[in-house]
DNA sequence: GGCTTAGTTGTCGGT
DNA sequence: CACCGACAACTAAGC
């Protein structure tokens, strides 16, 4: 079923650099006559020609060729079909393989997007425009800030803050929202409160406004009466979702949107599409692909002089930055935590970070120490990515520079700059894999009959598993909201593949609302690597709760100031405190069982056990093809379970879970 | 299609 | 302390 169209469309692409029509396109259907289909509001007019391979009922699925020499595919969705996930749909398109797309999902990719762009329909035309912040909280390197404030007499830089992100919720098992705990959002709106002082200081500000963001924006679009709509451009679903909406606004109301790629090193969707439109499931791979970043060598805009006024607001409210109190925080106390949000707090970490030359060309991640926490192995840069305080892209110019200057570097992927290449890996895997943080409909998810059990989740969430590393790890999650990299492979590990067997799906909840640097790409790409769901499939290598900690922390330092109660445990036994003879654990003040959990499973019997389960969950996958039903899984787990009991003496003793106060 | 190779970060017990 | 092999054996990519 391939039929001949014609389209008059255009792109949201960080490359489109003009936009703001409304587009249109019609298609003829059996009988040949010429039916209207639903309006797309789209910017850029570019005139392609294309099949139609899937059109059915209200979804348009499009796959598209330009008539020109460079392929162009173009996945559409239109407005109700964004509400409900659906089942990907594979299709082959005459010029290209490709065989992706997802419901929340809308991308083009242009391999040669520059020869599109010409004769733009409609220009800016100066006045007013709307710089949209979410993430990408800075200055330097923000492109889209840098067009909204070109030619424009006024510029509203605009933050929404989202009830649903930010209020209290009381159900919540820790202090915070429904989607984030307390450090991130107090690390979030540091980052705002640097911004608007930023802002201040180039004549501008930064404008609060509270409410559901597409409302918000629509409203401020609609009251202001702006020409142009700037945004950095957001793969995550979350966003596509949102920015669909309000482009498809704006462009109706004829208002020119630019939303470049700019939170990451590549534009996904380009690698993607260099790949037959299927993302690299291998760093390697990814890194083939990849190649050097077109703005490797030329300069970054990093700073700006000034900025156009603020324009009227009209009725639109506009508040400071509120505080935690504002939002309806009590007086909690908390740990000082040492890591402030903000764009200025991020540079200068990172030029105190590669200040030392010879630690960044050293740099290997997997030889960093999980247990420092003074002074952490790494550079704790992550939080400030997450939120865009820092350009990714500056960051890897700044280690570009280090790396030049001397005599030899390590390289990714254990370098400093392999780092921020393992970010735009997930980032491009994530974009490119529909229910990509789900394991039922993902495609690269083995399937898992993971148990469910309510108590050991939640002995793991709050720190009392009964091992002390696991738990002080666990601590400094919830005190922090940061964790070494390798105490985070630790512990989802323990919860998953290692110990517990529970659903991997449970841990990345805690750590996507728990963790102020929390990235729902690399989240969920590390929890299906360490689950060996994905990416990762050698399940026999575990990490123990036991001695993985002791070989960096052999007197237990980090356990002893993440859970004080062990903290005269001797360091004989502070990894293993049940092993400890009753004299001495009465000396310790620690009695095992009452002061601190005895383990809630025993590492060697419950590590068997969770390597013959994905034993057997592996070869049904393989002989199934990764089709499995829910039935299928229901049947393997029965089977594993009566596995279980016709070993008792594998079987693991369950202890009763423990209670830490 | 079959085969080889490589894969950011395991543990344990040796040298 | 650094490195090695056994353990048991996975997948994606590439030829």
């Amino acid at each position: 079923m391939v039929e001949r169209f014609h389209l008059v469309m255009g792109s949201m692409h960080e490359r489109v650099e003009r936009c703001g029509v409304d587009g249109e396109y019609h298609r003829v259907d059996h009988d040949g006559n010429h039916v209207r289909k639903r309006e797309m509001h789209i910017s850029l007019i570019v005139n392609i020609d294309f099949d139609v391979i899937s059109d059915e009922d209200d979804d348009v699925v499009l796959a598209l060729s330009s008539t020109k020499s460079t392929s162009t595919l173009l996945i559409l969705y239109p407005k109700s079909s964004l509400a409900s996930q659906r089942h990907p749909i594979q299709f082959k398109a005459p010029s290209l393989t490709f065989s992706r797309c997802d419901a929340m999902q809308l991308s083009l990719c242009l391999s040669k997007p520059a020869q599109h762009l010409k004769n733009p329909i409609m220009a800016a035309s100066g006045s007013g425009s709307i710089m949209w912040f979410r993430k990408g909280l800075r200055i330097h390197d923000n492109p889209a800030l840098d067009y909204a404030s070109k030619g424009s007499d006024f510029v509203y830089p605009v933050f929404v803050i989202d009830p649903h992100y930010m209020e209290p919720d009381p159900k919540a098992f820790s202090p915070g929202s429904r989607l984030a705990g307390l450090n991130r959002i107090r690390f979030l709106l540091e980052s705002l409160v640097d911004l608007d002082t930023s802002l201040k200081k180039l004549g501008s500000r930064l404008l609060i406004l509270k409410g559901e963001p597409g409302q918000v924006l629509i409203r401020c679009l609609k009251e202001w009466g702006v020409k142009k709509l700037c945004f950095e451009y957001d793969t995550d679903p979350h966003y596509q979702a949102l920015d669909i909406r309000v482009k498809e606004y704006a462009s109706a109301a004829g208002i020119e949107v630019f939303s470049p790629v700019s939170h990451t090193l590549f534009n996904p969707a380009d690698i993607i599409q260099r790949n037959g439109g299927k993302p690299p499931l291998t760093y390697q791979s990814f890194l083939k692909l990849a190649g050097q970043p077109s703005w490797a060598s030329s300069p970054l805009l990093t700073s700006i002089s000034s900025l156009p006024p603020v324009g009227d607001v009209g009725s639109c409210e506009i508040s400071e930055v509120p505080t935690i109190k504002d939002l309806g925080y009590g007086d909690i106390e908390q740990e000082w935590i040492p890591f402030r949000g903000g764009e200025s707090e991020a540079l200068k970490r990172l030029k105190e970070s590669i200040s030392d030359k010879e630690w960044v060309a050293n740099f290997e991640k997997p030889k960093g120490n999980p247990s420092a926490f003074v002074k952490p192995a790494t550079t704790v840069l992550s939080p400030y990515l997450k939120f865009g305080c820092l350009s990714s892209r500056y960051f890897y110019q700044c280690l570009q520079d280090v790396y030049k200057n001397v005599q030899k570097h390590t390289s990714p992927p254990v370098s400093l700059a392999g780092q921020l290449l393992w970010r735009d890996f997930f980032y491009t895997v994530a974009f490119g894999t529909p229910n990509f943080d789900r394991m039922e409909g993902n495609k690269l998810c083995k399937q898992i009959p993971w148990n469910d059990d309510d108590e050991l989740l939640a002995a793991w969430r709050e720190a009392r598993t009964g091992y002390p590393w696991i738990d002080a790890i666990m601590v400094q999650l919830r005190k922090w909201g940061w964790m070494h990299h390798l105490a985070r492979h630790s512990v989802a590990c323990f919860l998953t593949r290692g110990d517990l067997f529970l659903h991997w799906e449970r841990g990345r909840d805690v750590f996507e609302r728990l963790l102020i640097d929390s990235d729902w790409a690399i989240n969920n790409g590390n929890w299906l690597w360490l689950s060996c769901s994905s990416f990762f499939y050698q399940y026999n290598r575990i990490y123990s709760p036991i001695s993985f900690g002791k070989k960096y922390d052999p007197n237990g330092d980090y356990i002893r100031h993440f859970l004080p109660v062990l903290k005269d445990m001797p360091k004989e036994y502070i990894y293993e405190p049940w092993t400890a003879p009753p004299g001495i654990q009465r000396k310790a003040k620690c009695i095992i069982g009452r002061d601190y959990p005895k383990p809630v499973v025993y590492h060697d019997s419950a590590s068997k056990e969770c390597k013959r389960k994905l034993a057997e969950a592996y070869a049904l996958n393989q002989k199934l093809n990764g089709q499995l039903s829910q039935e299928d899984l229901d049947n393997l787990r029965r089977k594993l379970e009566q596995d279980e009991d016709i070993e008792p003496k594998i079987r693991r003793q369950r202890q009763k879970v423990g209670h830490l106060t």
